[in-house]
DNA sequence: TAGCAGTAGTTGTGATCACAATAACGCTCT
DNA sequence: AGAGCGTTATTGTGATCACAACTACTGCTA
């Protein structure tokens, strides 16, 4: 029976109206699939090197393997997934270079954003990023690490939105996804207390600075968080090398 | 019968060796396509606005629809193409903002490539780079338009590799697909001539700064080539608004 | 003639099957 | 017991079918 209504699924999210009359796209099963995967990514459901198999993520999610493959593939060209030579997909283990060179293009975009923002944010625009702001310093420390990398994400898009650029912004946003699964690991381990520490005074420091309207100031914070970000990450990698052998065949995830 | 060995789409190319023993992964029909479409796009047999079917594709090009609903799929996924509401697919109209955003992002990343290779080229990254900027001035401006526009491509992306910044350089390759079909129109419409003598003076100028291991003049000479092309769009696009009418149902494009 | 309903054709999505290549397992022989 | 080999299981790819949504055309009515 084609198109079937699974269950497993969920809903698939309420529309998000933003311009109320759109003609919003029918939504697809390969797109609840692709969303329900990222999702899991993001949530460190799946472990950095595990290789994800179509027909077995089909069965959990309760649909046929074709929603699954395509929706694979899109993670793949997004580079959110990587290719093995037998074209299995992993998740990917990003060397020291590569989040260094990642960091190094959010360096550059955001920085930029960050700095437009300063320049053009209107009211509504500051309001949302004070708001966001408010949220991320009232994440509870001992929360799910998700939740504040979430609001810490929320932050800077915030920002980034603020510049009016939206063609950029899509260039930005494949770049978190990609780190993603990695910047989990560090909230994990270093703990979120310490992160969260070091974010807010960036975070402030990009605030003030697009408040008073000084793009400068507000380029260098920004790249300020995003400089310590990648910092972690290389020292991170040198502490626990171990934890990065390139394990094949981790299983798990439960939908 | 699966797996046919089609005939239309040629042999998969040389396996570019680079490394000699690489664990090559085998060629998939998928590939072919994809590349295939993709060369057609960098060609302008499509035009901008054209809407692409599966059905007519896969005919044309000789295999079921699989591969090339795929491969179809992976161009939208890298903004190659356009995802109408309808589901198809289309050869997007670029605007003037998302143009114009899209060098920027191209000036920030390439030209930190630039500034990368003046500080790091070595004696092969030059000797490639003064082979492209050879074959690119002695391209003949009768010549096809796109023989222009690929020697100019190889040019810069010779500096850029010149920066060994792998992952970087991934990241601004989809950009200059996504320009691709917009901006072959600017070489068959203000002459590959003009183009061209205004490429050659920011060539010359980057090819002297990485020679001489100057980083900044580096950067600016890129930043300045990519900014002339941003504004030759901008003006084309006014001149030109009869011709980027949302056009449906283009055919053409002969395998 | 203009408007509209109905129909035939087209298009993308999802399911299922077939197959080749790889990986995993168990067996034998030394 | 351990290495080598043949068999079975698993996996991704490609083809084909079924179907719902949409488009375009036709012919009827006011």
């Amino acid at each position: 029976m084609p198109r079937s209504s699974s269950t497993a699924l969920g809903s698939p999210e309420p529309k998000s109206q933003t311009h109320s009359l759109q003609p919003v796209a029918r939504d697809t099963l390969q797109e609840r699939v692709y969303l329900r995967i990222r999702q899991a990514l993001i949530h460190s459901e799946f472990k950095p090197g595990q290789v994800l198999t179509i027909r077995e993520l089909a069965q959990k999610l309760g649909t046929s393997i074709m929603p699954v493959r395509e929706a694979l593939q899109k993670l793949t060209v997004e580079r959110v997934l990587e290719l093995l030579p037998t074209r299995s997909v992993r998740v990917p283990v990003l060397s020291a270079e590569e989040f260094a060179e990642i960091c190094e293009a959010r360096m550059l975009l955001e920085g930029h954003m960050a700095r437009l923002a300063a320049e053009r944010a209107n009211a509504g625009d500051l309001e949302r990023i004070e708001q966001a702001s408010r949220a991320f310093l009232s994440a509870k420390v001992p929360s799910a690490p998700t939740v504040i990398q979430q609001r810490n994400r929320d932050f800077h898009f915030a920002i980034y939105e603020a510049a009016h650029q939206p063609t950029m912004l899509e260039l930005i946003e494949p770049l978190w996804v990609r780190c993603g699964p990695c910047t989990v690991a560090l909230f994990v381990d270093l703990g979120a207390e310490k992160i969260k520490r070091g974010a807010t005074t960036h975070h402030q420091e990009a605030l003030e600075a697009i408040r008073a309207r000084r793009p400068a100031a507000a380029e260098e914070a920004i790249v300020a968080d995003i400089r310590a970000t990648s910092e972690r990450y290389q020292k991170y990698r040198r502490e626990h090398a171990e934890f990065f052998v390139e394990g094949r065949r981790a299983k798990g995830f439960a939908p």
